[in-house]
DNA sequence: TGGGTTTGTATCATAAATAAGTCGTATATT
DNA sequence: AATATACGACTTATTTATGATACAAACCCA
Protein backbone atom coordinates (compact mmCIF):
# COMPACT_ATOMS: atom_id res chain seq x y z
CA UNK A 1 0.00 0.00 0.00
CA UNK A 2 1.11 3.49 -0.11
CA UNK A 3 2.62 4.77 2.84
CA UNK A 4 0.88 5.87 5.68
CA UNK A 5 0.30 9.07 6.13
CA UNK A 6 0.52 8.99 9.90
CA UNK A 7 0.62 6.19 12.44
CA UNK A 8 0.71 8.04 15.57
CA UNK A 9 -2.25 6.51 17.42
CA UNK A 10 -4.16 9.01 20.22
CA UNK A 11 -4.27 7.25 23.54
CA UNK A 12 -7.91 6.80 23.10
CA UNK A 13 -7.41 4.75 20.25
CA UNK A 14 -4.87 2.56 21.46
CA UNK A 15 -6.57 1.82 24.76
CA UNK A 16 -9.39 1.01 22.81
CA UNK A 17 -7.89 -1.68 20.97
CA UNK A 18 -6.02 -2.90 24.10
CA UNK A 19 -9.44 -3.49 25.85
CA UNK A 20 -10.75 -4.95 22.77
CA UNK A 21 -8.08 -7.76 22.52
CA UNK A 22 -7.98 -7.88 26.34
CA UNK A 23 -12.14 -8.56 26.04
CA UNK A 24 -11.37 -11.22 23.67
CA UNK A 25 -8.78 -12.81 25.27
CA UNK A 26 -10.91 -13.10 28.50
CA UNK A 27 -13.78 -14.84 27.07
CA UNK A 28 -11.79 -17.03 25.16
CA UNK A 29 -9.96 -18.26 28.34
CA UNK A 30 -13.13 -18.34 29.78
CA UNK A 31 -14.33 -21.19 27.65
CA UNK A 32 -11.37 -22.55 27.83
CA UNK A 33 -10.34 -22.18 24.40
CA UNK A 34 -6.86 -22.39 23.10
CA UNK A 35 -5.97 -19.53 20.51
CA UNK A 36 -5.52 -22.21 17.75
CA UNK A 37 -9.73 -23.26 18.28
CA UNK A 38 -10.27 -19.70 18.18
CA UNK A 39 -8.30 -19.18 15.30
CA UNK A 40 -10.36 -22.14 13.32
CA UNK A 41 -13.85 -20.92 14.59
CA UNK A 42 -12.65 -17.42 13.05
CA UNK A 43 -11.34 -18.09 10.35
CA UNK A 44 -7.53 -16.55 10.97
CA UNK A 45 -4.66 -17.84 12.18
CA UNK A 46 -3.34 -18.20 15.45
CA UNK A 47 -0.68 -15.49 15.19
CA UNK A 48 -3.44 -13.11 14.11
CA UNK A 49 -5.48 -14.30 17.69
CA UNK A 50 -2.46 -13.58 19.02
CA UNK A 51 -1.48 -9.98 17.68
CA UNK A 52 -5.04 -8.62 18.00
CA UNK A 53 -5.13 -10.46 22.10
CA UNK A 54 -2.51 -7.88 22.44
CA UNK A 55 -4.01 -5.21 21.09
CA UNK A 56 -2.61 -4.57 17.83
CA UNK A 57 -3.44 -1.61 16.06
CA UNK A 58 -2.97 -2.87 12.54
CA UNK A 59 -5.45 -5.76 12.59
CA UNK A 60 -8.23 -5.80 10.00
CA UNK A 61 -11.88 -4.88 11.95
CA UNK A 62 -13.12 -7.80 10.30
CA UNK A 63 -10.96 -10.20 12.07
CA UNK A 64 -11.35 -8.77 15.29
CA UNK A 65 -14.60 -8.46 15.29
CA UNK A 66 -14.96 -11.67 13.92
CA UNK A 67 -13.22 -12.93 16.98
CA UNK A 68 -15.52 -11.41 19.14
CA UNK A 69 -18.79 -12.32 17.87
CA UNK A 70 -17.52 -15.91 17.97
CA UNK A 71 -16.50 -15.41 21.64
CA UNK A 72 -19.72 -13.46 22.62
CA UNK A 73 -18.22 -10.31 23.45
CA UNK A 74 -20.40 -7.65 23.62
CA UNK A 75 -18.87 -4.82 21.03
CA UNK A 76 -21.54 -1.79 21.34
CA UNK A 77 -24.66 -3.26 23.16
CA UNK A 78 -24.25 -5.80 25.89
CA UNK A 79 -26.28 -8.27 23.54
CA UNK A 80 -24.84 -9.28 20.68
CA UNK A 81 -27.88 -9.68 18.80
CA UNK A 82 -28.74 -6.08 19.54
CA UNK A 83 -26.20 -4.66 17.13
CA UNK A 84 -28.31 -5.39 14.18
CA UNK A 85 -31.30 -2.92 15.94
CA UNK A 86 -28.71 -0.20 16.57
CA UNK A 87 -27.64 -0.25 12.82
CA UNK A 88 -30.93 0.00 11.56
CA UNK A 89 -31.89 2.81 14.21
CA UNK A 90 -28.24 4.60 13.39
CA UNK A 91 -28.86 4.28 9.15
CA UNK A 92 -32.54 6.26 10.45
CA UNK A 93 -30.92 8.77 11.70
CA UNK A 94 -28.09 9.37 9.05
CA UNK A 95 -30.91 9.62 6.55
CA UNK A 96 -32.00 12.89 8.05
CA UNK A 97 -28.72 13.70 7.78
CA UNK A 98 -27.27 16.37 5.55
CA UNK A 99 -25.44 13.68 3.10
CA UNK A 100 -22.41 16.10 2.61
CA UNK A 101 -20.72 18.71 4.98
CA UNK A 102 -20.72 21.96 3.05
CA UNK A 103 -19.03 25.02 4.57
CA UNK A 104 -21.44 26.91 6.46
CA UNK A 105 -21.39 30.50 6.68
CA UNK A 106 -23.08 30.05 9.82
CA UNK A 107 -20.58 28.79 12.17
CA UNK A 108 -21.70 25.77 13.79
CA UNK A 109 -19.57 24.83 16.61
CA UNK A 110 -22.42 22.53 18.72
CA UNK A 111 -19.88 21.04 21.14
CA UNK A 112 -20.20 22.40 24.39
CA UNK B 1 0.48 -11.57 3.31
CA UNK B 2 -0.60 -15.18 3.25
CA UNK B 3 -3.96 -15.81 2.04
CA UNK B 4 -6.18 -15.32 4.14
CA UNK B 5 -7.90 -18.67 5.44
CA UNK B 6 -11.39 -17.77 6.05
CA UNK B 7 -13.24 -14.44 5.04
CA UNK B 8 -16.53 -15.84 6.28
CA UNK B 9 -17.54 -12.74 8.27
CA UNK B 10 -20.60 -13.56 10.69
CA UNK B 11 -23.75 -11.14 10.44
CA UNK B 12 -22.91 -10.11 14.22
CA UNK B 13 -19.43 -9.18 12.94
CA UNK B 14 -20.83 -7.27 9.76
CA UNK B 15 -22.90 -5.78 11.55
CA UNK B 16 -20.97 -4.27 14.39
CA UNK B 17 -18.45 -2.85 11.47
CA UNK B 18 -21.32 -1.53 9.64
CA UNK B 19 -22.38 0.52 13.21
CA UNK B 20 -18.97 1.52 13.46
CA UNK B 21 -18.82 2.99 10.38
CA UNK B 22 -22.10 4.90 10.19
CA UNK B 23 -21.74 6.02 13.91
CA UNK B 24 -18.49 7.75 12.64
CA UNK B 25 -20.19 9.37 9.46
CA UNK B 26 -22.71 10.96 11.40
CA UNK B 27 -20.21 12.28 14.02
CA UNK B 28 -18.34 13.91 10.77
CA UNK B 29 -21.29 15.49 9.78
CA UNK B 30 -22.56 16.58 12.64
CA UNK B 31 -19.59 18.47 12.79
CA UNK B 32 -20.04 19.44 9.56
CA UNK B 33 -16.54 18.23 8.93
CA UNK B 34 -15.58 16.54 5.43
CA UNK B 35 -14.19 13.64 4.65
CA UNK B 36 -10.84 15.23 3.92
CA UNK B 37 -10.68 17.04 7.11
CA UNK B 38 -11.22 14.03 9.30
CA UNK B 39 -8.46 12.39 7.18
CA UNK B 40 -6.32 14.56 7.80
CA UNK B 41 -6.72 14.62 11.83
CA UNK B 42 -6.88 10.94 11.58
CA UNK B 43 -3.83 10.35 9.92
CA UNK B 44 -5.39 8.86 6.99
CA UNK B 45 -6.33 9.19 3.49
CA UNK B 46 -9.86 10.40 2.18
CA UNK B 47 -10.30 6.47 0.44
CA UNK B 48 -9.73 5.17 4.10
CA UNK B 49 -12.37 7.13 5.59
CA UNK B 50 -15.00 5.94 2.70
CA UNK B 51 -14.30 3.26 3.36
CA UNK B 52 -14.41 2.60 7.34
CA UNK B 53 -17.59 5.10 6.78
CA UNK B 54 -18.98 1.96 4.80
CA UNK B 55 -18.39 -0.56 7.31
CA UNK B 56 -15.44 -2.18 4.98
CA UNK B 57 -14.23 -5.18 7.37
CA UNK B 58 -10.79 -5.20 5.66
CA UNK B 59 -9.78 -1.73 7.61
CA UNK B 60 -7.39 -1.56 10.36
CA UNK B 61 -8.12 -1.54 14.28
CA UNK B 62 -6.24 1.79 14.40
CA UNK B 63 -7.20 3.78 11.63
CA UNK B 64 -10.69 3.56 12.38
CA UNK B 65 -10.37 3.36 16.17
CA UNK B 66 -8.82 6.73 15.46
CA UNK B 67 -11.86 8.43 13.35
CA UNK B 68 -13.82 7.08 16.29
CA UNK B 69 -11.33 9.02 19.08
CA UNK B 70 -11.12 12.20 16.98
CA UNK B 71 -14.89 12.43 16.53
CA UNK B 72 -15.70 11.44 19.75
CA UNK B 73 -17.68 8.54 19.03
CA UNK B 74 -18.00 6.47 21.86
CA UNK B 75 -16.26 3.09 21.47
CA UNK B 76 -17.50 0.91 24.28
CA UNK B 77 -18.78 3.48 27.09
CA UNK B 78 -20.55 6.57 26.83
CA UNK B 79 -17.83 8.88 27.64
CA UNK B 80 -14.54 8.37 25.32
CA UNK B 81 -12.20 8.92 28.61
CA UNK B 82 -13.58 6.02 30.16
CA UNK B 83 -11.88 3.46 27.74
CA UNK B 84 -9.11 4.01 29.93
CA UNK B 85 -10.51 2.83 33.61
CA UNK B 86 -12.38 0.14 31.82
CA UNK B 87 -8.79 -0.89 30.02
CA UNK B 88 -7.54 -0.91 33.73
CA UNK B 89 -9.91 -2.67 35.03
CA UNK B 90 -10.47 -5.87 32.59
CA UNK B 91 -6.25 -6.05 32.81
CA UNK B 92 -7.28 -6.93 36.43
CA UNK B 93 -9.90 -9.45 35.38
CA UNK B 94 -7.71 -11.21 33.07
CA UNK B 95 -4.69 -11.07 35.62
CA UNK B 96 -7.18 -13.39 37.48
CA UNK B 97 -7.60 -15.83 34.44
CA UNK B 98 -5.57 -18.74 33.95
CA UNK B 99 -3.29 -17.92 31.61
CA UNK B 100 -3.63 -20.77 29.37
CA UNK B 101 -6.65 -22.98 28.16
CA UNK B 102 -5.88 -26.31 28.58
CA UNK B 103 -7.77 -29.16 28.23
CA UNK B 104 -9.86 -30.13 31.14
CA UNK B 105 -11.19 -33.60 31.93
CA UNK B 106 -13.96 -31.53 33.91
CA UNK B 107 -16.04 -30.18 30.98
CA UNK B 108 -16.77 -26.70 31.77
CA UNK B 109 -19.63 -25.49 29.30
CA UNK B 110 -20.69 -22.53 31.15
CA UNK B 111 -23.41 -21.10 28.54
CA UNK B 112 -26.59 -21.53 28.89
C1' DT C 1 8.15 -33.08 39.84
C1' DG C 2 7.46 -34.64 35.14
C1' DG C 3 5.36 -34.32 30.73
C1' DG C 4 2.45 -32.82 27.32
C1' DT C 5 0.37 -28.46 25.75
C1' DT C 6 -0.25 -23.77 25.09
C1' DT C 7 1.67 -19.57 24.20
C1' DG C 8 4.60 -15.64 22.56
C1' DT C 9 8.06 -14.14 19.51
C1' DA C 10 10.53 -14.01 15.34
C1' DT C 11 10.98 -14.65 10.41
C1' DC C 12 9.53 -14.91 5.60
C1' DA C 13 6.59 -14.87 1.21
C1' DT C 14 3.02 -13.04 -0.58
C1' DA C 15 -1.73 -11.34 -0.84
C1' DA C 16 -4.06 -7.44 0.63
C1' DA C 17 -4.64 -2.78 2.41
C1' DT C 18 -3.45 1.93 1.78
C1' DA C 19 -2.35 6.58 -0.21
C1' DA C 20 -2.67 9.36 -3.98
C1' DG C 21 -4.76 10.88 -7.86
C1' DT C 22 -8.61 11.52 -11.34
C1' DC C 23 -13.28 11.70 -12.88
C1' DG C 24 -18.31 12.07 -12.96
C1' DT C 25 -22.07 13.10 -10.14
C1' DA C 26 -24.85 14.62 -6.33
C1' DT C 27 -25.86 18.22 -3.44
C1' DA C 28 -25.72 22.34 -0.49
C1' DT C 29 -25.50 27.25 -0.63
C1' DT C 30 -26.38 31.63 -2.56
C1' DA D 1 -31.13 28.06 -11.24
C1' DA D 2 -26.29 28.62 -11.08
C1' DT D 3 -22.18 27.44 -8.93
C1' DA D 4 -18.80 25.60 -6.15
C1' DT D 5 -17.61 21.76 -3.49
C1' DA D 6 -17.92 17.25 -1.32
C1' DC D 7 -18.50 12.67 -2.32
C1' DG D 8 -17.85 7.95 -4.08
C1' DA D 9 -15.91 4.91 -7.37
C1' DC D 10 -11.77 3.62 -9.90
C1' DT D 11 -6.93 2.80 -10.78
C1' DT D 12 -2.08 2.18 -9.64
C1' DA D 13 2.32 1.92 -6.94
C1' DT D 14 3.95 0.82 -2.75
C1' DT D 15 3.87 -0.74 1.98
C1' DT D 16 1.98 -3.42 5.29
C1' DA D 17 -0.72 -7.16 7.36
C1' DT D 18 -1.38 -12.02 7.22
C1' DG D 19 -0.53 -17.04 7.34
C1' DA D 20 2.72 -20.47 7.99
C1' DT D 21 6.43 -22.32 10.45
C1' DA D 22 9.88 -23.01 14.03
C1' DC D 23 11.47 -22.42 18.56
C1' DA D 24 11.94 -21.53 23.62
C1' DA D 25 9.58 -20.77 27.55
C1' DA D 26 5.71 -20.79 30.57
C1' DC D 27 2.12 -23.23 32.16
C1' DC D 28 -1.32 -26.63 33.94
C1' DC D 29 -2.52 -31.11 35.37
C1' DA D 30 -1.64 -35.69 36.99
Amino acid sequence: MAKPVNRNYSRTARDASALLGAMIRAARLHRRMSTQELAERAGASRSLVVRVEAGDMGSGIGAAFEMAAVLGVPLFDADPGLVNGRLAKQREVNSLLPRRAFPTSVKVDDDF
